[in-house]
DNA sequence: CTGAAAGCGCTAACAA
DNA sequence: TTGTTAGCGCTTTCAG
């Protein structure tokens, strides 16, 4: 007959005829005598004893639960950000909660807060914009973050970030190497800072390669497939022989809608994307894209954040712990498709 | 000067002169004198206070978190299910903590079993396949769990099904309709829940439409796009014109087989899929799919889970509470886009 | 080696 | 209306 409940370390010491505190020694797997620890153990597994892991977190100040907060759950970089992150955290013993903000300062902002209401240990953020509110928020934090992308100097977080100005150099360069000579630029948000600096890296590889700006093929939108779409039908009365798109879902799009014109990636225009995520791999055709190590950052958020949780088990209030913030950058990395190929002579 | 830690209800009390219960009661909204709640709300507000959800848990015996368990958090299909279970359980105040087990049966039963360490009030599970070990786990089950799947009967959990046998019958129906006679069954593993009934509303569609049951024409493989790129260039030999796909990922990168042999889709072949996730809209050409109502069934689900925990804070061990075990059948629904526009006669 | 007891932060009786 | 107090289940001194 049940107690009305599930097992807790009462029922197993009453059952064993032990004091909880022998209980709990014993699961716990201190030392104890041969005797006490054998029955200890039989009337835990008879009673299908579970430890409520409310009860010790409550009691140990942590609750062995981080938090990653991403832009968009469906956006495929995140996804592989979440498998990078997942599989370091699980290793140390942490379950994971994700959470997306759909790119809302107001909810990442809300996520910050919520690391006070101690539901979770750390928390790994991915900003999209970062606003003053932003920064204040980050150095009131009442546990240790991890940001990934970049900060202004002189916020008291780590961070890891990707080298987007660099990446979208390689890529314009790329295709000016494949003869391109109009190269129009579809971006997202130039508000948002991947935005800004992929913009940034643009212009650098159109002055590397002695290309002229032309604000006629530039674009900004949101970030996604349809926006995408939009933005390359809009470009195609000034004429670009390629598409730089800031994301893959953005050039996905872009290809897409050309396609659907009849014109031929990369015979007529050449497409090219940023993040390497699996969409540049399964669109049709095969995209180029630029690799901003998005594993690789996920990766390193989550050993970071771990490091700062370790030998600490609760950052006291208001100063933060351990060593001084830390910036890792992640490389960028060519990888070319289909998508790029140099454009050959149309069919006589 | 802080003392060395987040504030509590009692740095609250002492500041602002009162019992820690009284900080609690206007906390929680409850009545007190004008001036005590004051004064409460403005030692909380400079302390910053946020209440711990923790100590909140563990007094009342539940988290406010739920958890989702499903396959592969890469899938859209899964993803869709995450946004519309996210906008039901987020309403009604909890938070939503998501679990990939990669289709491994160990992680299934392990999240299920996890239900016991109290870390979350509910589970939604979708399970790949359904052993005997699973109906064992979930009759045992800590706290309630609905299954978005299909369950052998006298499984006493909820579950939101979808039809999927109809769905495929109804994609090759449609096929037929536009005048394909040998038309390939691309399947997950057949030991799967699904993969089984997609097999099994195959047949059925083949029979309606008095077409023979040709085994050279069904590959049997894991759900993937690259498994889907593989089994459509093994099915070449068998010269089909059409290739069914038990699910978008499938279709996906079959699609892209037949493309890179320079076939023509759908002049050639025609190819469609299941699920009608993003990937359908964004493959090219877009694909017709069968909708299997997956953001429907999330969100169903997720109400199903939120009338269980009514009423009924932490249903005692053993007995499962509330009323019969239901389920509900998502209807399947096609959407036909280019990848099926009936053949054309070749180019001349 | 083991048991009694304190206490993590909070809510809810029960008293005053 | 308010304060006192008893736990929620667990870990961890501190005695024995």
């Amino acid at each position: 007959m049940p107690d009305g409940g599930p097992p807790t370390i009462v029922s197993i010491a009453e059952r064993a005829g032990v004091s909880i505190a022998s209980v709990s020694r014993v699961l716990n797997g201190q030392g104890a005598r041969r005797d006490t620890t054998e029955r200890v153990r039989r009337a835990a597994a008879e009673l299908g004893y579970v430890p409520n892991a409310v009860a010790r977190s409550l009691k140990g100040g942590r609750t062995r639960q981080l938090t990653f907060a991403m832009p968009d759950i469906g956006n495929p970089v995140y996804v592989a950000m979440v498998r990078a992150i997942q599989e370091v955290t699980k290793a140390a013993g942490y379950r994971l909660l994700l959470h997306s903000t759909d790119a809302v300062a107001e909810d990442e902002l809300a996520v910050l807060r919520s690391l006070q209401d101690r539901t979770s240990d750390g928390l790994i953020l991915v900003p999209i914009r970062i606003t003053d509110a932003h920064v204040a928020a980050l150095g009131a934090a009442a546990g240790p973050v991890v940001v990934i992308g970049s900060l202004p100097p002189g916020v008291p977080v780590d961070s890891v970030r990707a080298d987007s100005v660099a990446g979208a150099t390689l890529a314009v360069r790329h295709l000016h190497a494949t003869g391109r000579r109009r190269i129009a630029f579809v971006n997202g948000p130039a508000d948002t800072v991947p935005g800004h600096h992929r913009e940034l890296g643009y212009r650098a590889g159109l002055a590397e390669c002695g290309l002229p700006y032309r604000p006629e093929l530039v674009v900004r939108t949101e970030f996604g497939v349809e926006a995408g779409a939009r933005a390359a039908r809009r470009l195609l009365p000034a004429g670009p022989d390629a598409l730089f798109c800031a994301n893959d879902q953005l050039a996905l799009g872009a290809a897409h809608a050309l396609l659907a014109r009849g014109l031929r990636v990369p015979a007529d225009l050449a497409v090219a994307g940023m993040d390497d995520s699996e969409l540049a791999q399964v669109a049709w055709p095969p995209l180029t894209s630029v690799d901003l190590g998005s594993a690789e950052r996920g990766r390193r958020a989550a050993e970071l954040l771990l490091d700062r949780l370790d030998g600490r088990p609760a950052p006291p209030g208001g100063e933060r712990a351990g060593p001084a913030p830390r910036t890792t950058t992640a490389p960028p990395r060519l990888v070319v498709r289909a998508s790029t190929a140099p454009a050959t002579d149309p069919k006589p």
